[in-house]
RNA sequence: CGGGAUGUAGCGCAGCUUGGUAGCGCGCCUGCUUUGGGAGCAGGAUGUCGCAGGUUCAAAUCCUGUCAUCCCGACCA
């Protein structure tokens, strides 16, 4: 492509729409144009960069012996009432674009394509004999993110790989997840990014074991939690982690004491003199059922410790049953006027004891008379401890479960992990902090879907079950931002050879000096002839304007025909490094050609 | 949804306090010069000042409403 022919407008100044530098080289370098909030177009450049990346993911799936194929982004409401997630998606919270077409039906733009696969696998596969089976597609994704963020980080339109396959049995799924993994690490090698596989939460979409891959980055999103054995490593809402030990109580008889002004554990550990281990926190949440009830919940956990809130609504969604609902909507810390909705009684904030009596729950229909107790597991090692009095201004110490306060049933795990705590694994192993880009998550997903759905298979027995079923992600227009973030400089964009949407630039340096330009023909016919995709800078620009150009875009190698022509060679510059070197004209196709070769072993 | 900010030429911004006929830089167009690190000189085009009301002789400027965008938080298969 001649870059005088090409739609390619650089901009010498930062837009003022863009915060962290992979955005601000996009749009800077032409490569991405914003049309709405969160909605880009994906201009020449981008384009080829984003069908790079489509095309390592592709051969990577079709290596592992998935299908690809092509989805509705236009859904019908009908599916996604079947799988009972159609409330959820479109309610407050919800995240999906959806509405009435003018024969009034209801329909969404697909934020995701459980339903639709499941559906035709449910019309399609019929016998354990076509099973297992992996379908995936490259395709454009709506979510009505609340707040997109960072060009096309989190866009509300972006580009996808969703795969779904179907198996017999939860080790026929194994076996996929595990290719998947392995196709994964080969997918983000290939487009040379540094990654990380990580523990991750499965979220709203559900099921068991799910993993993520993280692009290391400063602007990541997400914070991960690992061990330099390499060992371990999670994404901090799912990291399990040992917390430090408990200072031993210095407190030997249950009493109560005067603690004005203490509604902190940070105050009151210094007006106590004791350790904040030695304190059992008392935190309370609202939870909003999908049936509409609204449950109090205490956490009790230990002074120094925070609660994940991840977790803490994964325990709620476990318990759902238990109220006859079947998954939540909403969980907040209660604020003033939340409050005065359920409240019988003003609650001693900041001085709640676990043993807060159920009567402050005023008497309701759309709320639970209890509170859910949930106990976590370093709360409940402690003895002698400090917690609150349930008055303002006073707190107990020396309390013990099961005398002073009934111990609750429900010992759980809901404390967020952080830097510094030891790992499960190996107690000698710090966990470190790094930052880190979401750009692939392959879960387990089992029946949920088949089951809710009624997607079933006639197994060897002649039996009637429901498919076993797993999902496997790629952002891939994220991963071709993420792959910018990590790689730049001060002059521009580095991209790896492998996605770079031009291998090679033929720079003209005066395009009226007749040998300059005849030998840059020349070099960009051959260079283009031997399968190195190359540009020609042929614009009447100057020197100045057309390197700045070349290092802004990030073309990986620069070949000029200027000065060095009169010896017989032409520059050429690694963008990388910015190593120059000259090179006899007649070696170019074959140096180059070599170059791209290597770089994409 | 809570907090903060911004909307003026394609892009980046000034002007608004104190109302008086809209400006700067870059980019764009023409000509001449220049030609290996975002050129120089000369000339030129481009604005419903986000939108709608209001106040006023007069509104980019003051008031009210509204829409959009960005940042922090909440949220986020």
């Amino acid at each position: 492509m001649r870059l005088s022919q090409m739609l390619f407008v650089t901009l010498r100044e930062d837009p003022a729409e863009a915060e962290i530098p992979s955005h601000k080289l996009l749009l800077r370098a032409g490569y991405i144009r914003r049309i709405a909030s969160g909605v880009y177009g994906y201009l020449p450049l981008m384009w080829r960069v984003l069908q790079k990346v489509s095309q390592i993911v592709r051969e990577e799936m079709n290596a592992t012996g998935a299908q690809e194929v092509l989805l509705p982004a236009l859904q019908p409401s009908e599916l996604w009432k079947e799988s009972g997630r159609w409330d959820t998606y479109t309610q407050a919270e919800g995240i999906m674009f959806a509405f009435t077409d003018r024969q009034k039906r209801e329909v969404s733009l697909g934020p995701t394509h459980e339903e639709v696969i499941t559906a035709i696998a449910r019309d399609m596969i019929r016998s354990y004999r076509q099973l297992p089976m992996h379908l995936y597609q490259i395709q454009t994704k709506f979510r009505d993110e609340i707040r997109p963020r960072f060009g096309l980080m989190r866009g509300r339109e972006f580009i996808m790989k969703d795969g779904y396959s179907f198996h017999t049995s939860e080790e026929s799924l194994k076996e996929t997840y595990r290719d998947m993994d392995r196709a994964y690490r080969n997918m983000f090698t290939r487009t040379g990014l540094k990654f990380r596989p990580v523990d991750a939460d499965s979220g709203a979409i559900g099921g068991s074991g799910s993993q993520e891959f993280m692009v290391l980055a400063e602007a990541g999103e997400d914070e991960i939690l690992f061990t330099e054995d390499e060992q371990y490593s999670a994404n901090t809402e799912k990291a399990v982690s040992l917390p430090m030990d408990a200072v031993p109580s210095s407190f030997t008889t249950f009493e109560t004491l005067d603690t004005p002004n203490t509604p902190t554990i940070g105050t009151l550990a210094a007006l106590l003199k004791c350790s904040p281990t030695q304190i059992v926190k008392n935190v309370l949440y609202q939870a909003v059922y999908d049936t509409g009830l609204t449950v109090l919940v205490l956490v009790s956990i230990r002074g120094d410790q925070d609660v994940n809130e991840v977790k803490l609504t994964n325990e709620l969604v476990r318990v759902a049953p238990q109220f006859g609902a079947s998954t939540l909507l909403a969980l907040t810390v209660p604020d003033a006027e939340a409050q005065k909705k359920w409240a019988a009684k003003p609650l001693p904030l900041g001085y709640i004891s676990p043993g807060l009596e159920d009567d402050y729950i005023v008497s309701s229909k759309s709320v639970h008379p209890k509170f859910l107790r949930l106990l976590d597991q370093t709360a409940a090692e402690l003895t002698n401890f400090v917690t609150g009095s349930n008055e303002s201004g006073f707190h107990t110490v020396g309390g013990n479960w099961g005398a002073e306060f009934p111990k609750p049933e429900r010992i759980v795990d809901v404390r967020k992990a952080r830097p510094g705590d030891r790992a499960v694994h190996d107690p000698s192993q710090e966990l470190k902090s790094a930052r880190g880009i979401e750009v692939g998550h392959i879960f387990q997903l089992g029946t949920k879907y088949s089951t809710r759905m009624g997607a079933t298979y006639t197994n060897e027995q002649g039996e009637e079950k429901p498919f076993v079923m797993g999902c496997y992600g790629v952002g891939v227009s994220r991963l071709a931002q993420a792959a910018v973030e990590q790689n730049h400089d001060k002059d521009g964009i580095i991209w790896p050879v492998a996605i770079a949407p031009y291998h090679a630039i033929v720079v003209i340096p005066n395009i009226s000096d007749a040998t300059q330009v005849s030998t840059a023909e020349t070099l960009y016919a051959d260079l283009n002839a031997a399968g190195v995709e190359t540009l020609l800078d042929d614009r009447d620009e100057r020197a100045g304007v057309k390197f700045k150009d070349a290092e802004l875009v990030g073309i990986p190698y620069r070949v000029v025909t200027g000065r060095s022509l009169k010896d017989g060679k032409v520059e050429v510059v690694q963008r990388a490094s910015k190593a120059s070197q000259d090179i006899p004209i007649e070696d170019v196709v074959t140096t180059l050609k070599q170059w791209v070769t290597d770089a994409l072993q």
